[in-house]
RNA sequence: GCCCGGAUGGCGGAAUCGGUAGACGCGGAGGCCUCAAAAGCCUUUACUCGAAAGGGUGUGUGGGUUCGAGUCCCACUCCGGGCACCA
């Protein structure tokens, strides 16, 4: 395609010029109002793909129209720099991650910068640096001193064949090793753990005031998972004064337990198994600890289940009934949740129900159904029967009647349970941030002093096949000397999970300059918190739940004093592109990289393609068709080059009577794509704008020619409001317009004139019966007997209406009126 | 399986608060310009019956609420994201 200009040459020159006038570097202390843009760092996973691409063409959008809206806006970038990945790559390889990640660091830089995103690079971040590592470690000690970091044992993925923990990642859909095809084991480990439960409460409190979208918020309050309920004892049938602690939200239903449920897990099952069960439990047990907990809370009804449930062979008593219910052993109730054991009640839950059709359990209704139920299990409300004291309560009431029976009778608790789990942060790796402890054979479990700090892996390391970190073996690293009494001790070998990374690295960001502490909690204050983070929506849940965490611990163990206890106060999940229906990843192998655009279309055309090919919340399907939205898009931005660059327009000084109506299309326009860009709409706001150009360009063309003034106000007005999203073509066309001027960047963004956006007269829908039968031109303030007498005259309506009269008459002034005859 | 989304012309999408369905763009058709082509410009384009005027149908499926439903409610189908060690 013929572009009327050199797009590589303008674009590159201006990329040279933002960068030599660091014109989006904002220094600390800056005067302005603070405006804080950050899009998610990424994982350097090598050039830039087109996920990267909106991202960033979204990110840089923003920060060019806050910093035209006058604000000082922080504009960060950094990478994400550890992970499997490059692990993976440095064994295939056999050289040493670092070597592989500063490559594809340079590689995704030089893509965005070629994109024309703009960023204050001197605060570069990136977690494989010493100096960040150093912090990281010093906040994991900080968070240690705290009580919020402890140790328990966790199972990990276990590769027999590889002698290696897998990630989940790595174990395929069968639940053998991607690598080696072994069968992939549980095994227990002693691990670290972030206490993140502590905050469940205010992590699900908070989210209130968070402007974040629904969806999100309802996703976290659902990973956290808070259920009020009570949690007491089903006394053991063969010693009554002992008891099987079991949590239960309803304990309305309890006159329909049946029966009773352990994980496989649970400490009493040993004891609950009789003799004659004993080997069939034991055969569960070992299923149940190879399966992953997907796995084990899938598919709760259906034909497996039959398989997954075994009868311990002892019972317990129903506080309610007094009578004995059998108790058994399933895979589905986790150990981790709750007391690990449940009361069935196959009446009021479907897998309780499911469980007890496939082992042919009684099933007891203890709330009416209501007329034309057809199910199994009844969850709804209703009048509670077969239930002795609480029939005829609803389900709210016979809770409260419920639990306080069992308060009384049955060493119930009314407990508050979350279905959040604290965070394992420990990770058996090479490529990550080590956790800074030490542990001595006198002295146990020690941190290493701050003063040691950075704990750095060695270089000198081969990444060999098996996969196994290093650091495990590698003496020098291994053996060490006790930090309290100074006898040999051995540091710690796993690493840090990646998420602890990017759960502080926007608090760098905000003081990347300090060499004695994480951040300057002053300069953090001015900043925080982040006013739009933007992200994929992959990231809904654990990052962003991870990064909430860290602020609140942060602020509370003193290393964040006046920060706010929310990171980001508004956030945006984009879609995703997908390629052949599915996400485009580095890992799928499906990318379309940029490259190939920025000399055709450019970085202007490509950026404008993100922003018009449809909501920036919704996925994008990369298609044949694809290509020629592009180049539609690319067109778009000839089509305004030329009629900037053109110089036989006809310029007029008098005026014309439908000069006002250029003046009124584009004030018009600056209310409609600002708008647009405020509400996240830039696909409308593209289309705006194309459309106030097919105005203008018709309108310059006349053979009247154009009256100068109004040409010079709607160019200008259209490269202001284009600037953000073509920053390179719009700073070329301005700069040519006005040689003397600031850049069209260093412009204030355009206000429209409210006189101009009020229309005298509007087009009023006439229906019949709903259906649209005439339009009619009616003033704006039209009364709404006068909009109905207008519609009534109408020959469409008279002819509908015959000789009788509407039934009805909804008028809606000045929008429609609805005659209802018949 | 559980949690969260989505579905509108040939295609991407618009309709911001329950009030004109299809803005804007892509593709297609026709034309202008040209020796010709590319580029550009103009007209047209939901489907359907009709020569036209005009009529009917239409927002994944089935039901409901309403004067009026793409939008709200119920039930379903299909597609996508997350499920705690990919990031």
């Amino acid at each position: 395609m013929a572009r009327p200009f050199d797009v590589s040459e303008l674009e590159l020159k201006w990329q040279d010029r933002w960068r030599s006038d660091g014109t989006y570097e904002v220094d600390n202390d800056d005067a302005r109002e603070r405006y804080y843009a950050l899009c998610m760092y990424p994982y350097p996973s090598g050039a830039a793909h087109q996920g990267h691409m909106r991202n960033y063409t979204f990110g840089d959008l923003i920060v060019r129209y806050q910093t035209m809206r006058g604000k000082a806006v922080l504009s960060p970038f950094g990478f994400d720099s550890f992970g499997l990945p490059a692990e993976n790559a440095a064994i295939k390889a056999g050289s040493h991650p670092r070597v592989f990640t500063d490559a594809r660091m340079a590689e995704l830089r030089r893509s965005v910068e070629r994109l024309g995103a703009v960023y204050d690079w001197r605060r570069l971040v990136y977690s494989h640096d010493p100096t960040y590592i150093r912090f990281s470690q010093q906040i994991f000690l900080a968070f240690y001193r705290a009580g919020l970091a402890y140790r328990a044992e966790a199972p990990v993925n276990w590769c027999p064949g590889c002698g290696t923990v897998l990630a989940n990642e790595q174990v395929l859909a069968d639940g053998t090793c991607e690598r080696s095809g072994d069968l992939v084991e549980r095994r227990n480990l002693e691990q670290w753990f972030f206490r993140i439960t502590r905050y469940a409460e205010e992590l699900l409190h908070d989210l209130d005031g968070l402007e974040w979208p629904e969806r999100v918020k309802t996703m976290q309050r659902n990973w956290i998972g808070r259920s009020e309920g009570v949690e007491f004892d089903l006394p053991l049938a063969t010693d009554p004064s002992r008891g099987l602690r079991v949590f239960t939200t309803r304990p309305d239903t309890g006159f329909g337990i049946t029966y009773a449920v352990v994980a496989p897990e649970h400490p009493l099952l040993a004891e609950l198994t009789t003799d004659e069960q004993r080997a069939e439990v034991e055969e569960l047990v070992r299923r149940a600890s190879a399966a992953s907990e997907v796995e084990r809370t899938a598919s709760a009804a259906g034909p497996t289940l039959a398989k997954r449930g075994a009868y311990t062979g002892s019972h317990v008593l129903n506080p309610f009934t007094g009578q004995p219910v059998p108790v058994y052993v399933a895979d589905y109730v986790l150990g981790t949740y709750g007391t690990g054991a449940i009361m069935a009640v196959p009446g009021e839950d479907e897998r309780d129900f499911a469980f007890a059709e496939a082992y042919g359990l009684p099933v007891v209704a203890t709330v009416a159904r209501p007329e034309g139920f057809a199910g199994g299990a009844y969850a709804g409300d209703g009048r509670h029967i077969n239930s002795g004291f609480l029939d005829g309560l609803d389900v709210a009431a016979a809770k409260v009647a419920a639990r306080d029976y069992l308060v009384e009778r049955a060493g119930g608790v009314a407990t508050v349970n979350y279905r959040l789990r604290d965070w394992l942060v420990s990770r058996q790796r090479f490529w990550g941030c080590p956790i800074p402890m030490v542990y001595c054979d006198a002295c146990g479990v020690v941190p290493v002093p701050e003063s040691e700090l950075p704990v750095l892996a060695p270089d000198d390391v081969v990444m060999d096949r098996t996969g196994q970190s290093p650091l495990a073996t590698h003496a020098a690293f291994r053996d060490t000397t006790c930090p309290q009494c100074g006898g040999p001790a051995r540091r710690e070998a796993d690493t840090m999970d990646t998420f602890t990374d990017s759960s502080w690295y926007f608090l760098r960001f905000t003081d990347p300059f300090s060499t004695d502490r994480p951040f300057d909690p002053e300069a953090a204050a001015q900043w925080m918190p982040v006013d739009q983070y933007i992200g994929g929506i992959e990231h809904a849940i654990l990052h962003l739940l991870y990064a909430r965490f860290y602020l609140k611990a942060l602020v509370d163990i003193g290393l964040a004093p006046g920060l706010p206890r929310e990171p980001f106060s508004r956030l945006f999940t984009q879609g995703m592109i997908r390629l052949g229906g599915s996400k485009m990843s580095k890992s799928k192998g499906n990318l379309i990289a940029p490259e190939k655009y920025f000399d055709t279309v450019g970085a202007d055309g490509l950026r404008l393609f993100h922003l018009f090919v449809g909501p920036p919340a919704d996925d994008v399907d990369w298609t044949e068709q694809t290509e020629e939205l592009i180049e539609g898009c690319a067109r778009f931005l000839d089509r305004v080059y030329r009629l900037a660059v053109r110089d036989d327009l006809v310029r007029r000084d008098e005026e014309r009577p439908g000069d006002l109506a250029v003046r009124r299309a584009l004030h018009r326009t600056i209310d409609k794509v600002t708008g647009d860009i405020e509400r996240w709409s830039y696909n409308t706001a593209v289309a705006a704008l194309m459309e106030f150009l097919n105005t203008l360009s018709r309108w310059a063309h006349d053979d009247d020619g154009a009256h100068a003034a109004t040409f010079d106000e709607a160019l200008d007005g259209l490269l202001l409001l284009l600037a953000p999203m073509a920053p390179h073509l719009t700073a070329e066309l301005w700069e040519r317009r006005h040689p003397d001027v600031a850049s069209v960047h260093e412009q204030s963004w355009p206000v429209a004139d409210p006189s101009l956006l009020v229309e005298d007269t509007v087009t009023m829908v006439i229906q019949v019966n709903g259906k649209v039968r005439a339009r009619v031109e009616v003033s704006r303030d039209v009364s709404e007997e006068a909009a109905r007498e207008v519609a009534l005259a109408q020959p469409e309506v008279r002819e509908r209406l015959g000789d009788g009269e509407p039934r009805r008459v909804v008028a809606v002034p000045p929008r429609l009126v609805n005659v209802i005859v018949g």
